[in-house]
DNA sequence: GTAGAACCTCAAGAATGGTTGAGGTCAAGG
DNA sequence: CCTTGACCTCAACCATTCTTGAGGTTCTAC
């Protein structure tokens, strides 16, 4: 017993969270971390048992890629973003704002297409041209759809 | 000979087009439109051989599920929507509009959003909050993820 | 020392939006 | 006729992003 709370104190010293934690703080399920810990996004040391231990710096990533899904990301390239922060040490501010900066123009580009197709919504609406070559809606629908497939409307 | 010439006139006449013809002026892979009819997004008649026979008005359909699905729309709820306009005739202008008015005001909000977290990005960019509770980039990218699951930004 | 929560691995399943392939029929031209 | 391309169906497969479940271990508290 005295064991066990020196154990679960060390762990409150160090700050290392569990997967539990971590799930809960990032508002993420724990299969999700497996998840992206398989997929390389996220990284754990693991205690003697085998558990997953956290560093705190793990919120962060997971706040950013929540950030970059929302925008509209793949995990793949979120995750090729993460291979360009750098491995020895921590992230800093300035590390997490060079790949903010990155997305925030994409981000840019995105609300651009999406502002125009909207307009050009609004300007074919009753004009009955939806399916001639020249409507200006169905030309902007394919040039949203060039840059992905499905669903997707922020990737690349 | 004549008679087959008699046909293909016949249905240059009808102005009905085959799957081929489809898929090459909508722009789509006629597999696209095979998985389209069997979602019941696109109806065919059937010639007596089988093959697919559709109307002019497929193409307008088509080019509305292109923009819908550039909106964020999932073929479900582009096909909910479909649902909505007349089955006894072909679809008016104003039918479409309808339709129309509707994805603008989707698409207006999910700009909204999407505009939001930009202007978050930008203003935590370098500020070094991105893992804390209060931080608006943090809440702003689960206010968007509470409204679909996965890489869908649109959807709803 | 024992219950129950939390953790582990690995495999399978689910939803979305299609594509690819096998095996076979139909159409159009020479 | 006969070839070639377009078409048919149906099943299987692909990528993405996870979740669920089985079967088993560890932790924590009483």
């Amino acid at each position: 017993m005295v064991e066990v709370k020196a154990k679960s104190a060390e762990r409150a010293v160090r700050r290392e969270l569990s997967v539990g934690e971590v799930a809960r703080r990032a508002g993420v399920a724990v299969s999700a971390l497996h998840f992206y810990e398989a997929q390389g996004l996220i990284r754990s040391q693991r205690a003697p048992s085998g558990h997953r231990r956290y560093g705190r710096d793990v919120l962060r990533r997971i706040a950013v890629i929540r950030v970059a899904q929302a925008a509209g990301l793949s995990l793949k390239e979120i995750e090729q973003a993460f291979a360009r922060l750098p491995e020895a040490r921590t992230p800093t501010a300035k590390d997490w704002a060079r790949l903010s900066a990155g997305w925030r123009d994409l981000l840019n580009e995105r609300i651009r297409q999406l502002t125009r197709l909207r307009d050009d919504l609004t300007g074919c609406i009753g004009c009955g041209c939806l399916s001639l070559d020249q409507c200006p809606l169905r030309n902007a629908a394919d040039r949203l759809g060039e840059s992905g497939a499905g669903a997707r409307l922020l990737a690349e």
